[in-house]
DNA sequence: GCTTTATTGTCACCTAAGTGACAATAAAGG
DNA sequence: CCTTTATTGTCACTTAGGTGACAATAAAGC
């Protein structure tokens, strides 16, 4: 049998979380807040899916994971009781980044994402959605291509990289996108950690593949074929 | 001769900067922002210093970077023009994580932290700041540790992992700090992108050294002496 | 308590990537 | 245009970590 715990000021206090927040708007909060339990191995949501709702954890562990290349599961995180999670769900039209499932039976709550902005900072949603889409995106960004770089090969990450830096740097020509930086093999190495000679050698056999192609210092790749390098489906990011 | 770009409400709207905000908000941050030329290789910020502006960055380009046990320089990301960067500066308390660097001759702009959410949000920077810390802090955490894996050991990353571990789910010991968790060493190397026989190896020989130790099944690490295998700098997290 | 299943320990062998050491180009600076 | 310096290409050799295949434990289920 299991005990439905209570949902009270006391018990967001005791987790400590919102210590920011008065009591009042703890208590508007929670009021807007559903709670379910959760056996373990049930997952909450797969990678993909729209974010639609912000989560907290009470009790329990919830661990977030991601399909490497060669379908194993890269193990992303592990959060514990009075965290928030799902949070991509504070930003415009984002989709969830990784799988979260309960490492052991859990308690957990939900809340739609305006409403918990809304209540915690009394400010519009799209406001706020976008100011941080605008700022921590990049670090979103970032986080998407090192947990892809885990368990994969240095082709796949040379990839990845390339494939940031296009959307980044890159501008249209006839034969793919240009990218409008001179970045040195070396540079590369240190983007994707690895040495400069097997930098070299892979991107020889990435432009034999006819992925990319080398004007002068100037690179040109095809992004289409990059992503099904990386190992990405095809309608990721 | 370099010529001062004019830093006005087109040339932001060009930049695709703060699309959401309107043109008098703009303006009236563009008033409290200042402008930089910036060499080439001139370092903006060093990691581990105070983070106390945001910046935006008109044109150039700019490299993150981060130190690796071995000296190494680890290239986080290139910043391009109309992206702001320094976030950092947006959560309590915080250091920067990474070096910025001039990575072609830029013109940057910066703002104070506070001035940059209150023009564009009209909240008080305080709650803002504190809501920030409470969601993307945990994405922040993440991306330290996986911008620290580049160039690790297999044996410096599992002292990351176990850090990150001991702060989230240990509690004081006499021997240590205990970790309420069960973890397997498949766990474990899922965790840090490795077999789960190696992390085996590395736990006994982490056992050995007195980094850790093991009651039953339960693990008692040292935090101090895993930050010196993760090579990390005492002061450091 | 005993059987079954999960986890840990240990090996020999394989492979991708690191390393050092050059030659061959290409760009930059005068 | 020629020299200097940076970048790329190539190769033999080393090494960390992956892999498969087990035995030895420990935990869980009945």
């Amino acid at each position: 049998m299991v005990r439905t715990p209570v949902l009270n000021v006391t018990t967001i206090r005791r987790l400590k979380a919102f210590p920011w927040a008065s009591d009042q708007q703890v208590e508007r909060l929670l009021g807007q807040m559903d709670l379910h339990h959760i056996e373990k191995r049930t997952v909450l949501f797969n990678e993909g899916v729209p974010s639609d709702s912000v989560y907290f954890l009470i009790s329990g562990v919830v661990k977030l994971s991601l399909r490497s290349p060669d379908e194993e599961r890269v193990l992303v995180s592990l959060i514990s009781p009075g965290e928030l999670f799902g949070i991509t769900s504070l930003m415009p039209g984002m989709y969830r980044a990784f799988r979260s499932e309960a490492f052991s039976d859990c308690w957990v709550s939900s809340v739609r994402p305006d409403v918990f902005v809304t209540t915690l900072l009394n400010v519009p949603f799209t406001d706020f959605s976008a100011l941080m889409e605008g700022t921590v995106g990049r670090w979103f960004a970032l986080l998407y291509r090192y947990t892809h770089f885990q368990g994969s090969s240095l082709r796949q990450k040379l990839a990845l990289a390339l494939l940031e830096l296009a959307q980044k740097f890159g501008i249209q020509d006839a034969r793919g996108t240009m990218l409008i930086l001179q970045l040195t093999h070396e540079d590369l190495a240190d983007l994707v950690g690895a040495s400069r000679q097997k930098v070299t050698e892979h991107m020889q056999e990435l432009a034999r593949q006819q992925v990319l192609l080398r004007d002068g210092r100037k690179l040109i790749v095809h992004p289409d074929r990059l992503r099904e390098v990386a190992g990405l489906l095809l309608d990721e990011k």
